[in-house]
DNA sequence: AATCGAATTTAGTGTAGCCTAATTAAGAAA
DNA sequence: TTTCTTAATTAGGCTACACTAAATTCGATT
């Protein structure tokens, strides 16, 4: 089809995809801050999106982005190969999960389709990334996410955690450590409205915790 | 140190050091040709290369570039990544040996040092690629080649090959197929002068086989 | 010593993607 | 409805690296 898309372009479609899993749309700002570039570079870059044939992204003056199927087909491409590395790198070359998602974010761009292919063979086509993400398909299929912050829960709710934010190393060692790691199994003893903290039982470890905000934000539970 | 390399400049640096590995400098005919750009261009970063600091080639009007001792070391940083990848790709993801050249000339600018250093932990600090070429060490030193090419070999001489050019995947291919891989033994049978063809007998190999100089320049052997 | 052809360099442009500063539009508050 | 704040866009420039076309240098040959 294309072979021309830069690196850029495809950080750029993959950040928009990331927004609207959560908003409807992406706007100029929240890519700005998240790609590290200003304002006026992505309203740039949107208008060039935009202008491609076929157009990557619908965009609108002042009303923010979103991808159109071309544009959605790349992101979820790259996300693939996002999430297959970082499996990759844990399993097979031994990486902690706080140490891949760098190293993913660049080696994403630059993999061949074989390579691709030869990871997610040797690791048996995983359904999941080190941090709970699900990995689209060979043919781009995604499971849609239907978990919740772990701070939504009220005392007394039982869950199992799903996936944990994966940018910030700091907290990712956190996590491990407390053992809230996807798959682990918990109960929510309390919750103080002051400082909107909770009080959790973590199946397998011996005293519970207490989780402030910054941490409950991003870890996302299913509810049993 | 430094690290606002691109990957162009690193390409550059690594050809430069290919031809200065059998002549005396790299023309900048040589280095248009190798990395298909024109010689205008070269040009520009020939002067370019010059002028950092410290300077990554000594570089002359009209006579050709050689690497400083600090451009030097970071062709041979890039050497390094191009060489274990290569391995890495074999040994563990199942590629050919004429598949990884062109996975790994991309790779190697884009992989980090814990990448690197995870890949040659995990090959136990191979010495040589799947094509027979010496992997500088973790500290950069790399052994001088004494090898020569098949094709200087006189009827009654015995050798062992060495290693094999490795940019022609077709020209793998063939050479896979005949046997004559690194380590094979032979022994020159005959020569004749007119067609320049070498008849080889292969260790292991039922018949023995012509080979005309497409082939016997691009195979690098140790005469026993 | 003069000439010629190949190799190389210079001069002038183009594209991608970024920036700052100045301007405009949208939406909340008055 | 008008005003104000914030978000977004425009205008103008900059750097990296490529290209084409025109000039120059080298070194070989007369
Ligand atoms: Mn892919
Ligand atoms: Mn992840
Ligand atoms: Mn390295
Ligand atoms: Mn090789």
């Amino acid at each position: 089809m294309r072979e021309n898309l830069t690196q850029t372009i495809e950080d750029y479609l993959k950040t928009i995809y990331q927004f609207t899993l959560e908003h409807q749309r992406a706007t100029t700002n929240q890519i700005a801050e998240s790609l590290g570039v200003t304002p006026a570079s992505v309203t740039g870059m949107l208008k060039k999106l935009a202008a491609t044939e076929p157009p990557l992204v619908e965009y609108k003056k002042h009303y923010g982005v979103l991808l159109t199927p071309a544009g959605e087909k790349i992101a979820l491409e790259i996300v693939r190969h996002h999430r297959l590395l970082e499996m990759f790198l844990v399993q097979m070359l031994g990486y902690e999960w706080d140490e891949v998602h760098s190293e993913a974010d660049r080696l994403e761009h630059h993999i061949s389709e074989a390579f691709e292919e030869r990871i997610a063979e040797a690791l048996g086509d995983p359904q999941r990334d080190p941090h709970g993400n699900p990995i689209p398909t060979r043919e781009l299929a995604i499971q849609k996410l239907n978990d919740i912050p772990l701070r939504s829960l009220q005392p007394g709710q039982k869950g199992v955690v799903q996936r944990v934010r994966e940018t910030d190393p700091e907290l990712l060692r956190r996590v491990a450590e407390l053992g809230l790691v996807p798959g682990a199994h918990f109960e929510v003893l309390e919750y103080s409205p002051l400082d909107e903290n909770l009080l959790l039982a973590i199946a397998g470890q011996p005293v519970s915790v207490v989780l402030g905000k910054g941490i409950t934000n991003q870890i996302f539970v299913k509810a049993i």
